[in-house]
DNA sequence: TAGATTGTTAATCGATTAACAATC
DNA sequence: TAGATTGTTAATCGATTAACAATC
């Protein structure tokens, strides 16, 4: 069980960890690399690396313990602290992700919602409100808000941004398509849409002729 | 001018581009691989790289020539055509990705929405239809959709996936958290945002201790 | 014991980086 | 010409895969 995981690794662990709250929930106990590699479409010795990178290991002629796994994954992905974070983006996007719920079982707590446009400051999304801007910098040092979420356009992610790091943020979730400069220490992770639809745009032009 | 990029140069070009136009935009006609490279991060040999790949290159001293670059990472990228495309659950990122609209610049044009569930079938968002999930194998075949978007839950995924492909889907771009298993010739590229949610919570977990 | 499965060490592969040559 | 910038060839690095040993 190591601290360093790859990022590639780091990526495949809630594959896994999907699959096995599936076996969890049909009562299988144990389950094998092989079992797993095929219900995933990867090779078994992958997961092993995956898995041994993380936990504790299992059993020869066993397997792993499905209980165990799910806990030693659920510990290397994060998911047993949660974090408050703050949305800044108030548009299409920005009201899906608000909307969405789904992040609290990832360790994520969106505590409220930023906009620069007068029009939607007051509504509330899925019981988070939107706020003007100006107050953002105010709350994330008041609620010692870690993470924030860029829905803005590209033009103003930057200095949302700035803003973000100066009140305390280090660690940010750009859906903006754009790159964020940031000082040493703090982690960006931009969602890259463009790409997954350029790798799909290429494969229908290359499968059309 | 290669054919074949490796999915991390395809990643990158959609970075190059969006820079690349705001240069267009500023009357900027040429512009260098450590300018690129300074901008978005990168380091100067891979934007070389990354732009040999793609294009037939720029002129020593004076650099890569904006039009050009634009034009021949947008071939690239396979954003010089438009295809058609229908998404499957239209909840709440299902939603948003039909209000989105921002994906058109991207070649892909949503032209309807299916849902399971009644209550939201005939709805309209973004001037796209909610329509019955009985009918989406008719209207695939007839309309000759090739890519389909998959927003719901990790359950329905699969036997959807399966009823694309059937209708005549070669690409598919998946949202939901599962694994799906397609026959040789067909494109799935799943968003992964657990995954990008494991990085940020690892990144605080690490930085608060 | 034999066989299935994990885990480790080595080989391969691909992407990034470095060194340097070519060119305007 | 000199210097800046591109492009190519080689070296490095990290991730994946393969071979095989260890173990239950």
């Amino acid at each position: 069980m190591r601290e360093n995981l790859s990022t590639q690794t780091l990526g495949r662990l809630p594959l896994y960890l999907r699959l096995l709250k599936e076996k969890q929930n049909d009562a299988v106990e144990y389950v094998s690399s092989s079992a797993l590699a095929n219900e995933l479409g990867l090779v078994e010795i992958q997961v092993r690396k995956d898995l041994a990178a993380v936990s504790s290991g299992g059993r020869p002629k066993v397997g792993y313990r499905v209980s165990e796994l799910v806990r030693d994954v659920e510990y290397a992905l994060g998911y047993d602290n949660t974090y408050d974070a703050v949305l800044v983006g108030a548009g299409n996007l920005g009201r899906a992700l608000l909307s969405y719920g789904g992040f609290q079982a990832y360790g994520l707590n969106i505590v409220a919602a930023f906009d620069a446009d007068d029009a939607v400051v007051g509504e509330t999304v899925n019981g988070k409100q939107i706020l003007p801007v100006h107050m953002l910098q105010d709350l994330c040092k008041r609620l010692q808000i870690h993470i924030g979420i860029i829905t803005t356009p590209a033009e103003c992610a930057q200095s949302v941004c700035d803003k973000l790091v100066e009140s305390g943020v280090i660690a940010v979730w750009n859906f903006a398509p754009a790159h964020l400069a940031v000082p040493a220490g703090i982690l960006v992770k931009s969602e890259n849409m463009a790409a997954s639809l350029a790798q799909l745009s290429r494969h229908l032009r290359d499968a059309m002729k």
